[in-house]
DNA sequence: GTGCTGACACAGG
DNA sequence: ACCTGTGCCAGCA
């Protein structure tokens, strides 16, 4: 079928609306889930369209935002009740505990 | 066409 | 925990 070039970033948001609240994923994960591009593509399309989707569930390997977005991510993660880390710069997500494992199938539909 | 930039990841020091 | 360099790929000036 046709692959335009909108679809990549359709398909990323698509994934990133079905993380569950208190659930993350990182850029990385996301890439491998859609089996193509990379996290730096991922977070170009998070970039320009991540206002669209609960952005904050998607975050970089470390278990933290760039630095503008910690903040507003922190209100989200207590809301949520995403498992954190306090740290010395700030806090970090527990990805051992929040990242959140796709159940098998969930990719077939496409 | 060329080069810089970016909501990244990973290895080294 | 910190900083730096390298690999990666797409967008933009």
């Amino acid at each position: 079928m046709t692959t335009g070039p909108g679809d990549y970033a359709d398909r990323v948001l698509d994934v990133v609306d079905r993380i569950p609240p208190g659930r993350v994923l990182t850029y990385g994960d996301v890439a491998e889930l859609l089996g193509s591009g990379g996290p730096r593509q991922v977070g170009r399309v998070m970039a320009t369209d991540g206002a669209a989707v609960a952005w904050w569930r998607v975050l970089r390997a470390d278990g933290r935002h760039i630095e503008r977005l910690q903040s507003r991510a922190l209100e989200h993660f207590r809301v949520e009740g995403t498992p954190l880390l306090s740290g010395p710069g700030g806090f970090r997500v527990d990805l051992r505990a929040a990242r959140w494992m796709p159940p098998p199938g969930l990719l077939g539909t496409w």
